[in-house]
DNA sequence: GACGTAATTAACTTGACGGCTAACTAACCA
DNA sequence: TGGTTAGTTAGCCGTCAAGTTAATTACGTC
């Protein structure tokens, strides 16, 4: 629980960042080193290093070694956690307002026809 | 463009902190009050206030004024605009290995079934 | 009007983040 | 061996984020 909490802590975090966001754009179509990835930016090298070990971290990417150059990949895994997060978040949200909906619906219907007409449900979101 | 980007910004660092990640899950399910959004959390009152104000910031969340209270209530738009987000750098991520997939099915019929028997396309990942 | 509750603002401390330069390691090349 | 390219580490600095306590605003109740 906590090892995914930190996790995704860390995967926002690391998300939260314009130039890292653009780096994992760049990823996403295909690996790159890092001096490929350095070039959009007006930065220093170290900045760029500092940047890619926060992806790094929250395994966003990982690197492997190819004579002097260090590729960078995309991993799904850590872009997935994110995305199950939200996912799930709004996809509570969402029923909440359909319930309301059925509800309203329901309110419309003769009360012959109502599917709980005696029930005080809490449908105020 | 500047004014999405920062938005993400501010969206992304929103949800970085588990505090506020708790607070959207509790209000996905229900408006609340801050004095109610606080009770779980051992953390003043003006912490409290001061992570509504980054969740308000970006759009995550807005308030009302019913009486002394002000209930809090999450918004879609901002939560989407997130999931957008990596919805779709993970496409263009899985396609990428659609792609080679294709590919390598592609090498492993007869030539001259082949689409582009001739074509030496770039797929490398 | 006085008091209690809801919530925010103000002022402050602490620690993390993002950038820099300088110096270093690692691999290739000649 | 000496030089070049790729990339990281170390150390510094300014800014901002997250928490605190104390004071303040806003509303309802007695």
């Amino acid at each position: 629980m906590t090892v995914t909490e930190d996790r995704l802590d860390a995967t926002f975090t690391a998300l939260a960042d314009p130039t890292r966001r653009a780096m994992v754009a760049r990823l996403a179509r295909a690996d790159a080193t890092v001096n490929e990835l350095a070039a959009p930016f007006d930065m220093s090298l170290p900045a760029i290093s500092k940047h890619l070990k926060v992806l790094e971290r929250c395994g966003l990417i990982s690197r492997t070694r190819q004579a002097q150059f260090r590729p960078c990949h995309l991993e799904r895994e850590a872009l997935d956690s994110a995305l199950d997060w939200i996912e799930q978040n709004r996809r509570i949200w969402t029923q909440r307002f359909d319930k309301l909906d059925a509800h309203l619906r329901d309110l419309q219907r003769p009360a012959d026809q109502q599917e709980h007409p005696d029930t005080q449900e809490e449908v105020i979101p």
